[in-house]
DNA sequence: TGTACATCAGTGAACGCGCGTTCACTGATGTAC
DNA sequence: TGTACATCAGTGAACGCGCGTTCACTGATGTAC
C-alpha cells in the first residue's frame, strides 16, 4: 500500500473522527472498537495510532464533533420552526424525540463515558461545555435580559422540559421496539405545546 | 474448602444477586466481572457457575431485585411524606434526585443493557415491568378513575416530571462533582413544588 | 528538472490483558444400608 | 446409631476470545541536492 500524501492522510483522519462519532453514537463508546472504526473505513487497525494517540483521544474529539453536529441540528430546527417560543420550543422537541434517529443524543450516548473516572479530563470538560450550551439554547430564549440569582419561573419550566425530554429518550431507547415508553414520550411532546 | 450444606448454598446464591444488584447498579453491567462479584464474597469465580448458567441469568435476576428495591423505596418515602398528592410527589423526586446514592435507578444503570440486542428476552420483559410499575407508582395518584383513552392534564404533568426526573439523573451522573447539572436538577424539584 | 535519499501513512501480525466460561479436582455434606 | 458411598459447592488453573496497543516492515510521498 505504501504511505498516503499528506493531503489524503489529513482527510483519513477527518474520516476516522466522523464515523467514530456516528458509531460512538449509535451504540456507544465501549461497543465500538477501533478495529470497527478503521474497518468502516476500508483501513487497517495499526494505522490508528499514526493519527491518535490512544482510543481516548479519539473519543475526546468524536465528542466534541457529537456535540457540534447536535447544537446545529438544534439551531437548523429551531430556525425553521414559524410561530412564538412555544412553536420553536415544540419543533425542537419534536426533533429530539423522533423516532428511530441514527445519531443519538451525545448527553445520552457519552454520559457513562463522561462519568466514568478512567474518561480524560478533556472529556468530561468538552461533555460540561456541550450540554451547558445545549441547554443554554433551549432555555436562552425564556431568561430574563437581567441575570437574576434565582431562575424565573418560565426559566424552571424549559429545564424541567430539558430534562424531560432527556429522561424520555433514556427510556425510549431502552424500551427498543416496545411501546410502553411511548405514553410518556407524548407527555413530554404534549407539555411544549399546551405550556 | 470442600462442599458447602445446602442452606449455605443457597444463601450464597442469594448473596451473590444482592452483591451483584448494588454494583450493578453502582457501576453498570459492563463495569462488573463476575470476579469482582465472587471476591466481593470472599469465593472464587469459578463457583459462580455452581449457581448460574451465565452471568446474562445473573443479571436478569439481579435486574428484578433492582426494581423490587427501587419499588420499596419510593413506597417507603411516598408513605412518611405527610400532605397532599404534592407532598408525596415531592418527597419522591427529592428521594430520586439525592445527592450521591450508592443504589442508582435501575432505569438508568440498566439502560443500556436492556438497549442492547444480546440481553436476554427475560431481562427486556423484567425491566418494562419494573419501570411500568415505578412509572405507575408516580401517576397512579393523580389518575383518573375511568380511564379514558387520553391522559389527563394531570397525569400528562406527573409524567412529564417522571422523565425530567431521570433525565436530571442523567446530566447530574454525566457531570459527576461538577456543579453544572444543579440548577436542572432543582429546576425539577421545585416543579414538584410549585406545580 | 532529475535523481538519491529520508520520511512516514498504512499494513498485518503479535503482544499483554481482562473477560466469561470450562474443567479436573477436593473434601465436607447428604444418603443408603 | 454407625459406616460406606455418592453427591456436589467451592477451588484454582486453564481456555478462547476480543480488545487496545505495539512493532517491524513496505513503498509511495516529500525533500535535498
Amino acid at each position: 500500500m505504501g504511505r498516503s500524501s499528506k493531503e489524503e492522510a489529513s482527510r483519513n483522519r477527518a474520516r476516522i473522527v466522523e464515523v467514530a462519532c456516528d458509531l460512538f453514537r449509535a451504540r456507544g463508546v465501549d461497543q465500538v472498537s477501533v478495529a470497527d472504526i478503521m474497518g468502516a473505513l476500508g483501513l487497517t487497525t495499526g494505522g490508528f495510532y499514526k493519527h491518535f494517540a490512544s482510543k481516548d483521544a479519539l473519543v475526546a474529539e468524536a465528542l466534541k464533533l457529537a456535540f457540534t453536529q447536535s447544537s446545529s441540528a438544534w439551531q437548523e430546527v429551531s430556525g425553521h420552526a414559524n410561530g412564538g417560543r412555544e412553536a420553536h420550543r415544540a419543533a425542537l422537541l419534536s426533533h429530539y424525540l423522533r423516532p428511530a434517529p441514527v445519531r443519538r443524543c451525545p448527553m445520552i450516548a457519552f454520559a457513562s463515558y463522561a462519568a466514568s473516572t478512567s474518561a480524560a479530563d478533556a472529556s468530561r470538560e468538552t461533555y460540561r461545555e456541550g450540554a451547558e450550551a445545549l441547554l443554554d439554547s433551549f432555555v436562552a430564549p425564556v431568561m430574563d435580559a437581567d441575570v437574576t440569582q434565582q431562575p424565573s419561573p418560565a426559566e424552571r419550566d424549559a429545564m424541567v422540559l430539558f430534562a424531560a425530554m432527556i429522561g424520555a429518550r433514556v427510556l425510549k431507547e431502552a424500551a427498543g421496539d416496545a411501546t410502553w415508553a411511548d405514553p410518556v414520550r407524548d407527555a413530554v411532546l404534549d407539555a411544549a405545546v399546551f405550556q
